[in-house]
RNA sequence: GACCCCGUCGUCUAGAGGCCUAGGACUCCACUCUUUCACAGUGGCAACACGGGUUCGAACCCCGUCGGGGUCGCCA
């Protein structure tokens, strides 16, 4: 049997956290087996769902790198489809029409509330003769479920799961106006996309149960179910509004790397032992539902940074320069120049071990391409009028006369200068940092002079001295 | 309220009856390295929710309590 999995998000909105992590894990059992990954747009609310969530659920995924299969399915599409099936229940009597109004159902629950009785729908219309129907109401259409007995979902990573039938009230299959809810909708997609996995949020269990008793109404083969426990905000509440910056191009933004997202999503509620590290490779090998972990957990925002840090500085310097480009060209007000890329290439390696983020690295790098005079910042000014400007005077004729503008030259010659002005290589080392990078932290001082070059260092140097 | 799920360091987790005086990672602290900041390395603080069973033996099995979460829509 081939894996199918899909992820189906609704476009309400963006794709958050919780909803990337169902599509990782989705995306992550597919590909370890060998399968497919479909990726469904759950529309079937039209008032709700936009094109702009599509996108940005599109667009989040891309981002991940997590590819699907086939066509974008929206799932409004198939309710022709959908409606047919609803129908073929009505003629096998095992669906009927409802002709309740709203005011009629909220009523009843909130009488059921206020007894403390289970809130659901009594199924008052189930066996009523059609003839009582009133006039001018469109009905709905209900699916007989059954009354007695229990369903059991064995779900894959939460066990057998058993939910007495007389706690699950008659569903809606077809609203007043003939479209199709979602819980038909799912089912009858899922059995067309041959889906074999239905790998979801844990806020769908109990729609499980009566997904089921639809697909044995329907005679049709049960997918596997697999209910994921949900992440929390750092607070232990539900993901919401509250918790900011939730969609992953949020995350995009604020400078994180997808790869360092993928394997920080991975290890929430999934483990491989004590593996902390893991590639996207390996946990394709390494994937699977049986080591998903049942309790939900809490979004952490210092791991990710940790992991990002990580991965930021495995990346290649080409690819950093390109993310930090475009910001570094608006704080210009210029596009970038060949040269200065070059530059900010060659400083890369020095720069990405200093940052945990692309903003973070951004802000690093703009010494490297910012206009001469640099501005110095408080703790530089004062390195520099601390003496600092004194020794560097003194050896600023050593540095006109270097053969070799190179990293260790340049420190070798340093170190001697220091030596010779008896004081220490930090006296020495301080001052020319404030006066190359404007700064008191960036990387290697040696590094740096070799990055900049010669006729740059030696501008910087004097525009300080002068 | 009813039903369902969950409960190991602050957080993510390992643990599938003896290997556990509970391991790893993040955070935090100290030290080492060091021209700054980082990185890296070393060390440290820190947990089996509670109460009963079962068993020679329980973090692991059972029951209860408490706590957290989810679901109860003509939303998905």
């Amino acid at each position: 049997m081939t894996v199918v999995t899909r992820f189906a998000p609704s476009p309400t909105g963006y794709l958050h956290i919780g909803g990337a992590r169902t599509a990782l894990f989705n995306w992550l059992f597919a590909r370890h087996h060998g399968g497919k990954f479909r990726l469904r747009i759950e529309d079937t609310d039209r008032k709700r769902s936009t094109d702009e969530a599509v996108a940005a659920i599109l667009d989040g995924l891309q981002w991940l790198e997590l590819d699907w299969d086939g066509e974008v399915v929206h799932q409004f599409e198939g309710a022709d489809r959908h409606g047919e099936i609803a129908r073929g229940l009505l003629d096998a009597g095992k669906a009927y029409h409802c002709y309740c109004s709203k005011e009629e159902l909220t009523e009843m629950r909130e009488r059921a509330r206020a007894e403390g009785r289970p809130v659901r729908y009594d199924g008052r219309w189930r066996d009523r003769d059609p003839a009582d129907a009133p006039a001018g109401v469109e009905p709905v259409v209900r699916f007989k479920t059954p009354s007695e007995g229990e369903t059991v979902i064995n779900d894959g990573v939460q066990g057998p799961v058993r939910v007495t039938n007389e706690q699950l009230d008659d569903m809606i299959l077809l609203r007043a106006d003939g479209t199709p809810t979602y819980m038909l909708s799912v089912v009858v997609d899922d059995h067309d996309m041959g889906i074999t996995h239905v790998v979801r949020g844990d806020d769908h269990l109990t729609n499980a149960a009566r997904q089921s008793q639809l697909f044995h109404a329907l005679g049709w083969e049960l997918p596997n179910f697999a209910h994921i426990p949900l992440i929390h905000g750092a607070d232990g509440a539900k993901l919401s509004k509250r918790h900011d910056a939730l969609a992953v191009g949020a995350y995009r933004d604020m400078g994180y790397l997808p790869e360092a997202m993928r394997n920080y999503l991975l290890r929430l509620g999934w483990a491989h032992g004590d593996e902390e590290i893991i590639s996207t490779d390996q946990a394709i090998a390494w994937f699977g539902l049986d080591t998903v972990g049942r309790s939900p957990s809490r979004f952490d925002t210092d791991k990710l940074d940790n992991l990002n840090g990580h991965y930021l500085r495995q990346a290649e310097p080409a690819r950093l320069v390109e993310l930090v480009a475009p910001a570094l060209a608006e704080r210009l007000g210029h596009t970038l120049e060949p040269n200065e890329i070059e530059r900010l290439s060659a400083g890369m390696n020095g720069l990405r071990e200093r940052a945990k983020n692309t903003l973070e690295l951004t802000d690093n790098a703009y010494f490297y391409v910012a206009k001469r005079p640099l501005k110095q910042d408080g703790k530089a000014a004062r390195q520099l009028a601390d003496g600092g400007r004194e020794r560097l005077l003194a050896i600023r004729p050593a540095f006109e006369a270097l053969d070799k503008w190179e990293e260790p030259a340049l420190e070798a010659l340093v170190r001697e200068q220091a030596e010779a002005q008896g004081c220490k290589l930090g006296e020495l080392a301080q001052p020319l940092r404030a006066a190359l990078t404007g700064s008191t932290r960036s990387p290697g001082i040696f590094d740096v002079m070799a990055v900049l070059g010669r006729e740059e260092s030696l501008a910087r140097l004097d525009d300080t001295l002068g």
